[in-house]
DNA sequence: TTGAGGTAGTTGAAATTTCAATAAGTCGCT
DNA sequence: AGCGACTTATTGAAATTTCAACTACCTCAA
């Protein structure tokens, strides 16, 4: 009686291209978002960490948020704590509703630094990617990567500490 | 006489809600395929280059072409290669051509190794992300990363040792 | 044929990230 | 009131990655 699932068969031609395709740009477009960051001392993934307390009400969040907009693990983001409040970008600071609870602060020093980085990590992005691309594309682009991001369970994964 | 060129402006609301669907959703996914490859004992980094020799003429390939198509750096490599071997995964043979070079070779228990995964692999690459897609989404999405990766010089990031 | 400058790959140390364990606090239940 | 299970965040150690030399070799022009 012929198969009938069949699963896990090799990646069909457009299905490798595709694939291919976006992970070798995107390592690429990460590197250079990176090399352009890095003129102004900062790695990206730093950056967002001091973008995303910009965005925040009162330039604080509570750790664990932070963690996960950012999409770093807990033990991370405590690590990069550390220096980037050695830098004096950022400060931890108690939360009385509870007590366990931290929120990690944006300085004023850190605000500064944000503002006079955006500008350039927006050019940075719009001219690695953006640029190449149409309306359309980008409207595409949001739609493709909103369809695939809601086909991946986020509590899965827990954003990976080793919280089982 | 107004404004002429305006670089650096915010990111419209298009773009950002681009750039956000993209970026995070990548580092969801790649968390996700970490993960499905870690069940086999492997990273996606890892599993990356091992595939790469399998896919190459006699399984193997000099050193920095390896690194080329894997995208990570040569010193990474190198640090790479020793886990590898020491799995019995890879080895190291010279090169007669040049001598200061060297092959990376895949060895039978490594090509066993990606015999065996290379399904969960693509099957896990197909479920995390390519099914979620119609066949249109799919060949936009190679065309739209194309189209990125040939805006970023790749010889200006070097994929980056310090090789100035 | 030599020597200057470039390329291939490695190395050790420093920086970063992950992993597993831990402290401290909360919550709900009895 | 107090116990047990869970959550928040941190920590140190191990693994990985980057960074900056460094060795060995190749290339080519004078």
């Amino acid at each position: 009686m012929a198969s009938s699932v069949r699963r896990s068969a090799r990646l069909s031609p457009p299905e490798l291209g595709a694939w291919r395709s976006y992970i070798s740009t995107t390592r690429a477009l990460t590197t250079a978002l990176d090399l352009d960051l890095g003129e102004f001392g900062i790695s990206l993934a730093d950056f967002e960490l001091l973008e995303g307390l910009a965005n925040a009400p009162q330039s604080r969040m509570r750790m664990s948020e932070l963690a996960e907009i950012a999409l770093v693990s807990r033990s991370r983001l405590s690590h990069r704590m550390k220096v980037l409040e050695d830098q004096g970008w950022v400060a931890r600071a108690k939360c009385s509703e509870d007590k366990r609870g931290l929120f990690a602060v944006l300085t004023p020093k850190g605000k500064k630094l944000v503002t006079k980085i955006a500008p350039h990590y927006s050019e940075s992005i719009r001219m690695r990617m953006l640029e190449s691309l149409s309306a359309s594309e980008l409207a595409t682009l949001e739609k493709i990567f909103s369809k695939v991001r809601s086909g991946i369970s986020t509590d899965q994964l827990s954003l990976c500490d080793n919280e089982k």
